[in-house]
RNA sequence: GGCGCUUUGGCGGAGUGGUUACGCAGCGGUCUGCAAAACCGCGUACACCGGUUCAAUUCCGGUAGGCGCCUCCA
C-alpha cells in the first residue's frame, strides 16, 4: 500500500495498513442535527469523501458508519445550560423528534448536492440508547464511573492514558476553562456518561435507567455506535480537528476502559476554515449554507471545486472572490471536456492516472492532483475517471440541441461565404443560448458561456 | 492561563535544500473576417533576525503577526 496519510495518534505522516483490505472500518462523527449545516461542518464530509474514494482506488473496500446526533447535548452557544434540540424545538414550535427529522433531511439533501457516497449505513443516536446503557454498565463494573445528583461521570484519573492522545496539560486545564466547574467533578476532565433530569427540567428526551430519567451524555455515541457497528480497533476514525482535545479524547478513554482493546488505528482531522479572515460563528453571521451561496450565484459544487483545491489539514480561508475562482476553474474543465465530446478523442493515458494516484496517495493531496490535471493533455475517458474520482458534476451541464447545432453549421457556412453579418447574428444567437464559439484551424467548437 | 496550528507573488493555494507548482485575476502577444471564455508568453513569491550548509523559501533556534481549541461545534 502506498498510501500515505497523517496520523493524529503519532502526529505523523504513515503509511496506511489496513486490516482487512475487504473491509476498511471507518467511523466519521456525524452532524448534531439542530440548525442546517454551513459550509465550514461541510468541508469536512467533502474531505472525507475523498479519502473513500482513493481507498477505492487504491483497491480497497471501505466500511464506513456516519452518526447522526439526534439527542440533545447539554450545553448551548449562550452557556445558559440548556438543549439545543430542546432549544431548536421551542423555536419553531416543534417536538424535538421534529426538529432532528427536519434537519436530518437537510443534511442529507445539502449531502446528495455536493455528490457525496453515501456511508454503509447512518445511524442515529437514539437507536442505540439501550447499548449506551450497557456500556455505562460494563465501565461501572470497571469501576470507571462514579454518580453524583446530576449524572454518571467517567473519572478520568481511573484512565492512565488519557492525557495522551492531545497531549492534554492536566495540570492546566482548569485555569482558563470558562464553563462552570461542576463541584460534585472529581477531576475537572471527568465528563458525564449519562444525565439525570433535574425536578422542574424540560427535556423531551428521556429515558428510564437506574431508576430515574435521564438521557446519555456528551460523547458515548459514538464510541456505542463504532463498538456495535464495526467493533475494535477500527482502522480510520475521522474528524473535525476540534475533537482531539474532547471528544476523541473521551470516546478513547471510553472504548479501550470497557473494552480493553486499541480504539482505531488512525486518526485523520481536518483543520478549520475561517471566513474572510474570521472564525464561522453565528454571531458573525457568515454561518452560510449551500442555500445561501446558490442565492449569490454558486453551486454546491462550485463549492466543493473550491474545498478539493486545498488540503483537508490546512487552515483555509474562505471568500466569495476565491469561490469564483473554483467556480471559473470547474466551468473551465467542463470546457475541455465539452471540446474532447466534439472532438470523440478516446483512450486513458495511463501515465497521468498513476501520477494522479500518486499524489492522491501523498496524504489526499488534491491540490497537486488538480495541477497535474490542469498540466495534461487529457482524454474523454480520463475526464471520466476523474469525475469519478472527485465527483463535481464536470459532465453535467447542457448541450446544444439540434437546432443550435444547425446554427453553428449555418454560421459555419455564412463565414465560408463571407457572409459576416449573418455569421456574427447566429454567434450572438448561440451566446444568448449561453453556448460562445471556439474558432480554430479544425472549426468551430462550442463551449459554455 | 494552558495546548496546538500557521505566515508563500493581486487573491487563493501546493511543494521543494540548488531546476516552471497550479487556479483565478492582470499584462503582452498569436490565431482570427472581427472577435473570443482558445493558444503562447510575462510578472524576479516564499514574515523578520540569526545559525547549519558550497547552497535555504525548504533544516535548526529566536522574534513578530495571524488563527484555532480548551464549552456543543467540522
Amino acid at each position: 500500500m502506498n498510501l500515505k496519510l497523517y496520523n493524529t495518534l503519532n502526529r505523523k505522516l504513515e503509511e496506511f495498513r489496513p486490516q482487512n483490505p475487504e473491509n476498511v472500518k471507518i467511523y466519521t462523527c456525524g452532524p448534531t442535527v439542530y440548525a442546517r449545516a454551513h459550509i465550514g461542518n461541510l468541508c469536512s464530509y467533502v474531505y472525507w469523501d475523498l479519502l473513500v474514494a482513493v481507498l477505492k482506488l487504491n483497491g480497497l473496500r471501505p466500511n464506513r458508519i456516519l452518526n447522526f446526533t439526534d439527542v440533545g447535548h447539554l450545553t448551548s452557544d449562550g452557556d445558559t445550560g440548556e438543549d439545543k434540540l430542546e432549544k431548536g424545538a421551542k423555536r419553531e414550535n416543534k417536538s424535538v423528534w421534529e426538529v432532528a427529522e427536519h434537519y436530518e433531511e437537510l443534511f442529507m439533501g445539502d449531502y446528495n448536492s455536493l455528490l457525496l457516497d453515501m456511508p454503509a449505513k447512518i445511524c442515529k443516536a437514539t437507536d442505540y440508547i439501550e447499548a449506551d446503557k450497557q456500556m455505562i454498565d460494563v465501565l461501572t463494573g470497571k469501576g470507571y464511573t462514579y454518580e453524583t445528583d446530576d449524572g454518571i461521570y467517567f473519572d478520568t484519573s481511573k484512565f492512565e492514558k488519557y492525557a495522551d492522545f492531545a497531549r492534554l496539560d492536566l495540570d492546566h486545564l482548569r485555569a482558563g476553562a470558562r464553563v462552570g466547574f461542576n463541584d460534585e467533578k472529581r477531576n475537572v476532565s471527568d465528563f458525564a456518561l449519562w444525565k439525570f433530569i433535574q425536578p422542574g427540567e424540560d427535556h423531551a428526551m428521556r429515558w428510564e435507567y437506574r431508576g430515574r430519567e435521564g438521557y446519555p451524555g456528551w460523547h458515548i455515541e459514538c464510541s456505542v455506535i463504532s463498538h456495535e457497528e464495526l467493533g475494535e480497533p477500527l482502522d480510520i476514525h475521522c474528524g473535525g480537528i476540534d475533537h482531539i482535545p474532547v471528544h476523541h479524547t473521551n470516546e478513547i478513554a471510553q472504548t479501550e476502559a470497557a473494552y480493553g482493546v486499541k480504539m482505531c488505528n488512525y486518526w485523520l482531522h481536518c483543520n478549520f476554515i475561517t471566513i474572510d479572515g474570521q472564525k464561522v460563528s453565528k454571531s458573525l453571521g457568515n454561518t452560510y449554507s449551500l442555500n445561501d451561496l446558490l442565492e449569490r450565484g454558486f453551486l454546491p459544487l462550485d463549492f466543493k471545486m473550491w474545498v478539493l483545491q486545498g488540503h483537508y489539514q490546512g487552515e483555509r480561508n474562505f471568500s466569495f472572490e476565491d469561490l469564483a475562482a473554483a467556480k471559473a476553474r470547474r466551468r473551465n474543465w467542463q470546457n475541455k471536456i465539452a471540446l474532447c465530446l466534439q472532438r470523440e478523442e478516446g483512450a486513458l493515458n495511463m501515465e497521468f492516472c498513476e501520477g494522479l494516484l500518486a499524489r492522491l496517495n501523498d496524504n489526499l493531496n488534491s491540490a497537486e492532483a488538480f495541477a497535474l490535471i490542469d498540466n495534461s493533455e487529457l482524454s474523454l475517458d480520463d475526464w471520466r475517471m476523474i469525475e469519478k474520482v472527485f465527483k463535481l458534476g464536470l459532465f453535467d451541464f447542457r448541450q446544444p440541441t439540434d437546432g443550435q447545432l444547425e446554427k453553428i453549421q449555418l454560421r459555419n457556412e455564412a463565414r465560408r461565404n463571407k457572409d459576416f453579418v449573418m455569421a456574427d447574428r447566429l454567434r450572438d444567437e448561440l451566446l444568448g443560448d449561453g453556448f460562445s464559439l471556439l474558432d480554430t484551424g479544425d472549426g468551430s467548437f462550442w463551449q459554455l458561456s
